[in-house]
DNA sequence: ATGGTTGTTCCACAA
């Protein structure tokens, strides 16, 4: 079983460069975040044709998440418990191929010290608290997403420039380390320890694109039973390049 | 220190 998770910034302005590398990726199962637009306006009859059920949790101009998959997903969850006034779409869980699977768009948290740090930090609790529950099935899950968190030195362009971003503050890593602490896998540096330079966003200004100025963000979180089935996990930094890009690219974990 | 870019929306904000 294939996963991709990919940050497209906008599902409505990217359709046709989901459409062109699902053509030839062909994942099992595609998790999509940022998507920016309301459930009624997810591009859904062009991904259907495509060969893909859609769920999705979707907002206005911002946010918003979506799970497409080849076989019909089940036992749809939309958000995280915990607060009932929290109203951003961020989180969306279902079932495929007897795997429990979620699309998460973990928040900026930029910039520090306003209510935006706090809400990503709470959102965190909140997630390991969801986390703590799915283990406890002691089944395969699969968390993957853009997490907003630079786990490492090693998958950021400038450690020394970020140290005081949202993204890659201690604190954020705390947060980021206890839920893996948990018992998480994180495939990609679980299979590639001492690979340099894999990134899976470059911003759009400054030309970090062509400069290879990016940071590794999107992730695939798994719980023990999927981790051993974890076979590959891999960067597809092509969409990035392509016109009319995202600044995030897909990741992709494949389970035997 | 600033500016560099993109998307959505209302004339900014978020990233």
């Amino acid at each position: 079983m294939r996963i991709a998770s990919w940050n497209v910034n906008s599902v409505r302005a990217r359709v046709a460069n989901i459409t062109s590398w699902l053509e030839t990726a062909r994942p099992d199962v595609l998790l999509l975040q940022e998507i920016k637009c309301e459930d009624d306006a997810f591009p859904r009859l062009e991904l259907e044709a495509m060969g893909y059920k859609c769920a999705v949790a979707g907002q206005k101009s911002y946010n918003g998440v979506a799970l497409l998959s080849k076989e019909p997903a089940t036992d749809i969850k939309v958000g995280l418990d915990g607060d009932a006034d929290d109203t951003q779409a961020r989180y969306i869980e279902a079932t495929v191929g007897g795997v429990r699977i979620a699309s998460l768009y973990l928040p900026n948290g930029n910039p520090v010290g306003t209510e935006k740090y706090s809400y990503k930090l709470a959102w965190m609790a909140r997630l390991h608290q969801h986390v703590q529950k799915l283990l406890k099935q002691e089944s395969p899950f699969v968390l993957g997403g853009d997490f907003n968190v630079i786990p490492e030195e090693v998958d950021v362009y400038d450690p020394k420039g970020w140290e005081n971003d949202a993204l890659f503050l201690p604190q954020t890593r705390e947060a980021y380390r206890s839920l893996l602490n948990l018992g998480l896998t994180e495939a990609f540096r679980a299979l590639h320890p001492d690979q340099k330079e894999a990134y899976s966003f470059w911003d759009y200004q400054a030309g970090a694109w062509p400069r290879n100025l990016g940071l590794r963000i999107d992730l695939f979180l798994l719980s023990p039973q999927a981790a051993d089935r974890l076979s590959a996990c891999a960067i597809d930094a092509a969409p990035r390049g392509q016109d009319k890009a995202s600044d995030h690219t897909p990741v992709i974990v494949t389970l035997d």
